[in-house]
DNA sequence: AAGGGTTTAGGACATATGTCCTTTCCGAAA
DNA sequence: TTTCGGAAAGGACATATGTCCTAAACCCTT
C-alpha cells in the first residue's frame, strides 16, 4: 500500500473491540496509515507482505481491463479486511483498490499474522467467517449479474439500500456517490443505467427529483426484484 | 442429502491421505455415501447437518431461477468440499447441487466438526483454504463474465482444458459433457453458443467434426482470450 | 457574474444475446 | 432394420446493452 502519515491504532482497537481477535501481546505489531480521497491503495499484480482493516472511510475494489473498461466488485467500509484471501492463497493483489473518501486502515504483517494464527484461534476463525462472507456476497452477485438483466439488477440495489432493509453493515457498503458508479456497480454502462432509470420513472417505480432518486412504489420495486435481493 | 448406500470411508481417507486433516480419533465418525448420476444431491434452502467431501464422480453446482433458468457455477471432482460455506455461516444451502457420474461422498456433522476445529487446528487451515480457493475462482469467473462476450469466455475455457493448461484440479472441473452443458457453463443460451462457435470455426480457431471440437490456431485463440484464462 | 470541469439526459446506431422454431443427424431401444 | 428421442445446426426476429456524441444543468473557483 501506498504509505500516508502513520497514526495511532490504538483507538481503532477498542472502537472495534479488535481484542478479541488481536490478543494484548500482538497489539504492538499493529500499525495504523490514514490515506486521502482518490489514492490508489492497491494495483493488481502489487506482492503485499501485509493484511489491512479498514476501520475508517469508505474504499472500492475494482477490475480494471486492458481495454479500460471498469467494473466495481464491491465497496468496502469498516470493518473490512482486504488482503485476506492473499495472505491464505499466497498469491499476489488481483484487483484494484482505492480510496472513496479519506480513511485510516490498520496493518498487520503476514509474518506475523503466521505466529498469530499459531498461536490464537480466534484470529483464524475471524478470517474464516471474513472468507466465507466475501464468498457467498460475492456468489449470490454474480448469479444475479449473470441471469438478470439490469433492471432487476437496479431493482434489487434500490431494494437493498432503501430504509426497509438497513441497518446491514453490506448495505452500506453499497451506497454508490453518483450515477456513474452506480453504472459501474450495477455492472453496466452509464448509458444503459440512465435508459432503465428512464423506464422505472415511466413505470413509476421511482422518482427523479434534482438528481435524487426517491422510490415511489415499493411494492413494484419488490416485484421487479423478483425476490433477489443482494445479502 | 438424499441418501444412497452406505459404504465404508476408510479407502477414501488413505487415497486422500485425509489423516492429516482428520485425526485418528475422528476418523469413525465420517460416514460414507454413494449417489448415482443424476440424483439430486442437493437443493436450495436445506438445511444441512453435515458437510461433505466429495471423493468420487463428479458434481454440477447452479443456479436456478423462478423462471427455470439454470446457471453453473462450478464443476467439482474429488477432493471437492460441499457445504462449508453453510458450515462457517450457518445458512442453508445457497445452490442446486446435482450429480453429472455416479460417485461417493463422505460426511462428516456439524457438530463432530465444531469439536474438532477446536482441537485439531489442520482442519480448520484446510476450510479456510477451501473457502479462500472458493472465493478466489468465482471472483475470476465473475469478472470475466461481467466484461466480456461469449467468445472471449468460450476461448478462455478452451484454453483451459487444452493440453497446454492440463494437469490442475480445476480444469478438470470444467470439462462438460456436450453443448447444452457447455453453454449453461459459459453462460449463455445453446443458441448463442453455437453462433459463436460457428465464427470461431470460420476464423479458423477451431475445428469442428462429428460433434467433437478440435483446436485448430492456439495462438489465435491466446488472442481472443486476451489474457483471461480461468484460474 | 463568468468560465470550466463534472454530472446528467438522451438521440442514433451497432452489437451481443435471447427466444422460438424447423430440420437434420445419430445412437439406443424395440 | 425401424423407430424415436435427444443433440446439433441454424433461420428469423426481438430485446438488452454498448458506443459515440451532443446538449443542458450543476457546481466550484476566480
Amino acid at each position: 500500500m501506498k504509505e500516508n502519515k502513520k497514526i495511532n491504532p490504538h483507538p481503532y482497537i477498542e472502537k472495534y473491540q479488535l481484542e478479541q481477535i488481536f490478543p494484548e501481546e500482538f497489539v504492538p505489531k499493529i500499525k495504523g496509515y490514514t490515506f486521502t480521497k482518490g489514492d490508489v491503495l492497491f494495483a493488481p499484480g502489487e506482492t503485499l507482505a501485509d493484511m489491512f482493516l479498514l476501520v475508517e472511510g469508505k474504499i472500492k475494489i475494482f477490475t480494471l481491463t486492458p481495454e479500460g473498461k471498469s467494473l466495481i466488485n464491491r465497496f468496502k467500509r469498516p470493518l473490512g479486511v482486504i488482503g485476506d484471501v492473499e495472505y491464505v492463497k499466497g498469491n499476489s493483489v488481483i484487483n484494484s483498490v482505492e480510496a472513496v473518501s479519506d480513511g485510516v486502515m490498520l496493518a498487520a504483517s503476514f509474518e506475523d499474522l503466521r505466529d498469530l494464527e499459531r498461536n490464537h484461534p480466534p484470529f483464524i476463525r475471524f478470517l474464516l467467517e471474513t472468507v466465507a462472507h466475501k464468498f457467498y456476497s460475492e456468489s449470490q452477485a454474480s448469479s444475479l449479474h449473470m441471469l438478470y438483466p439490469v433492471e432487476v439488477r437496479l431493482a434489487s440495489y434500490f431494494l437493498s439500500i432503501s430504509s426497509d432493509g438497513e441497518g446491514t453493515l453490506f448495505h452500506q457498503e453499497m451506497r454508490t456517490a453518483n450515477l456513474t458508479e452506480l453504472a459501474e456497480w450495477v455492472g453496466t454502462s452509464y448509458r444503459h443505467l440512465n435508459r432503465v432509470l428512464k423506464k422505472m420513472v415511466s413505470d413509476e417505480v421511482i422518482e427523479r427529483a434534482n438528481g435524487s432518486i426517491k422510490i415511489k412504489d415499493l411494492a413494484k420495486l419488490r416485484d421487479l426484484a423478483n425476490g433477489n435481493i443482494y445479502e
